[in-house]
DNA sequence: GGGGTGCATGTCCGT
DNA sequence: CGGACATGCACCCCA
């Protein structure tokens, strides 16, 4: 530490600034952008490190709130706090001490504004809008690019600092931006929605928009499913309402489907500045998840009422979005790897012409244990006691599941007992899965038709399941075809320019590589 | 002997 | 380090 107090002369909080010590030592503080750490003098460094880093630098701050539970003053709206409180999804904050000891959620569904709100998970990750931090009610976020470095701040008009996250090197060459259109009612206008495979592999997550595919009683059931997971019996009451029957959606097509896939159509959701890490893994490499999730706190770009995001309306229909789920018992530990990436337009070819709204639940990868001929689908735990209807007993209880042509299939729904946990597994799907021709790496999404609270299970195929070889092959040949035409096509126009020679009448190379990309044939 | 079932175990990943 | 999960394997049943 001494060579910190060499490097600093003063304390580097800046509400500080104290000089060089005589009595006490340097402690380290936060993390500098340029490397190693801040240096603090003996009062902020033991501040920054008990967690009472706002009280000694945020005092004049605003973004004070008060704790639902206990009252407790916390800070909201700088990075040191984030750690300190948790975000209720129904509104309000929670500190730290009465999230170790939970009790009654103080704040009902109708307290909830009625506005625009991301879904829970998102409010626990984003933040809450704006409307609910009374330190800043009309600031806006912008998320900027700060050309010092590679780093992405969210700052609001205020420059109060909201977020900063470090970037890797290479992310902020197509970084999202976003600007508030300050006319009218606050709309966000997106620029330049397009980032590297590199870029969306590092989102934590795509917001899912807050479409008409979820009404109002939706989104309070959704707050009212935070009370005790265990206690909490909505879903798997609905679930078994209906008569547990669940419908086997063919999603997409197998070409539309690679048409809308993460590989060639990277997922952007303008209401979306991050998504999660293991994206681009599951996208990428359906059995490589060597990625880590990043979560990243921050919150949604102001929206105002009823204009949320509409992939449709705004020219994004095919968008793979990562939902995150829904409600379900547990919903705030389901992994990001389980939230479905569903477009639009297969909820909406799954729900038919009917008004239902599909809600997509969660998804999963096959494994080649599950596509295997054991006949057995194994269940994220989290997701199965989440949205899955409660089983006491090994045995389970029989599923009726029907898919988009009316045909029905009967899986048993059971556990194993495991290392003093459950083990659950969809068992008797092989039928099912070769009717389908399901292979590995091939996900399944679970959704629930509302209203009735029935299950949708569709698939998709891996978006690498095209043959490589194939494909390669296709390209080996074609390419030096087509870049023999094109130089072909250049010598005539020559020789017609020199020699007034009448060029031949060769297909045009726009028409053939039109040709190709609508045979999905990309060079 | 083949297939199904239940459990055990190793690996990976989140905390 | 513990939980979740993929997968291996032993055991059982049946043709």
């Amino acid at each position: 530490m001494a060579g910190m107090a060499a490097a600093a002369a003063r304390c580097m909080n800046a509400a500080c600034g104290a000089p060089a010590p005589g009595v006490g030592e340097w402690r380290k503080g936060w993390p500098l952008r340029s490397g190693g750490f801040a240096v603090l003098c003996d009062k902020c460094g033991l501040a920054f490190e008990q967690l009472v880093f706002c009280d000694i630098f945020h005092q004049k701050e605003s973004g004070w709130r008060d704790c639902s539970f206990c009252g407790k003053r916390l800070h909201c709206g700088c990075v040191a706090s984030k750690n300190s409180f948790d975000l209720l999804d129904s509104g309000g904050v929670q500190c730290v001490n009465c999230m170790k000891n939970p009790g009654p959620q103080p704040v009902s569904c109708q307290v909830a504004p009625k506005l625009f709100l991301p879904p829970p998970n998102n409010q626990r990750l984003f933040g809450k809008s704006d409307e609910l931090l009374p330190g800043r009610p009309l600031e806006s976020p912008s998320l900027m690019l700060d050309s010092r470095s590679d780093d992405i701040a969210i700052i609001t008009k205020s420059n109060h600092p909201f977020m900063v996250k470090n970037l890797e090197i290479g992310q902020s060459s197509n970084i999202l931006r976003q600007k508030e259109i300050e006319n009218g009612a606050r709309q966000i206008k997106w620029e330049q929605p397009t980032l590297s495979i590199g870029d969306m592999g590092r989102m934590p997550f795509l917001i899912r928009p807050q479409s008409a595919l979820e009404s109002p009683q939706s989104q309070c059931t959704r707050r009212d499913d935070n009370r005790d997971p265990t206690a909490d019996s909505t879903t798997s009451e609905s679930i078994s309402e209906a008569g547990l029957s669940m419908s086997l959606g063919i999603a997409n097509n197998g070409n539309k489907m690679e048409a809308t896939s993460t590989m060639e159509r990277p997922m952007v959701s303008p209401t979306t500045p991050f998504s999660e890490g293991r994206e681009l893994a599951t996208t990428l490499s359906p059995f490589q998840h060597a990625q880590r999730a990043r979560h990243f706190l921050t919150r949604p770009p102001r929206v105002a009422e009823g204009a949320a995001f509409d992939p449709m309306r705004d020219g994004f229909p095919h968008l793979r979005v990562a939902r995150p789920p829904a409600e379900g018992r547990g919903r705030n530990q389901l992994l990001p790897r389980y939230w479905p990436r569903i477009t639009d337009q297969e909820l909406q070819q799954i729900s038919g012409d009917s008004n239902s709204t599909i809600v997509p639940l969660f998804e999963k990868v096959l494994s080649a244990s599950d596509a295997g001929r054991i006949g057995r689908l194994v269940l994220p735990k989290a997701c199965a006691e989440a949205y899955f209807p409660p089983i006491s007993q090994p045995e389970g209880r029989p599923l009726t599941i029907q898919d988009a042509k009316g045909k029905e299939w009967h899986f048993q729904f059971r556990f194993w007992p495991n290392n003093n946990s459950r083990m659950y597994v969809l068992e008797g799907v092989t039928p099912c899965i070769q009717s389908l021709q399901l292979q590995a790496g091939d996900t399944v999404t679970f959704s629930r038709i509302e209203p009735g609270g029935k299950l949708v299970m569709g698939f998709r195929k891996a978006t690498n399941t095209v043959s490589l070889p194939v494909s390669l092959n296709f390209k080996a040949i074609l390419f030096p075809i087509l870049c023999l035409q094109l130089y072909f096509n250049v010598f005539m126009l020559l020789l017609h320019r020199t020699h007034r020679f009448q060029p031949l009448q060769l297909v045009p190379f726009s028409v053939i590589h039109s040709f190709l990309t609508q045979m999905r044939i990309y060079l």
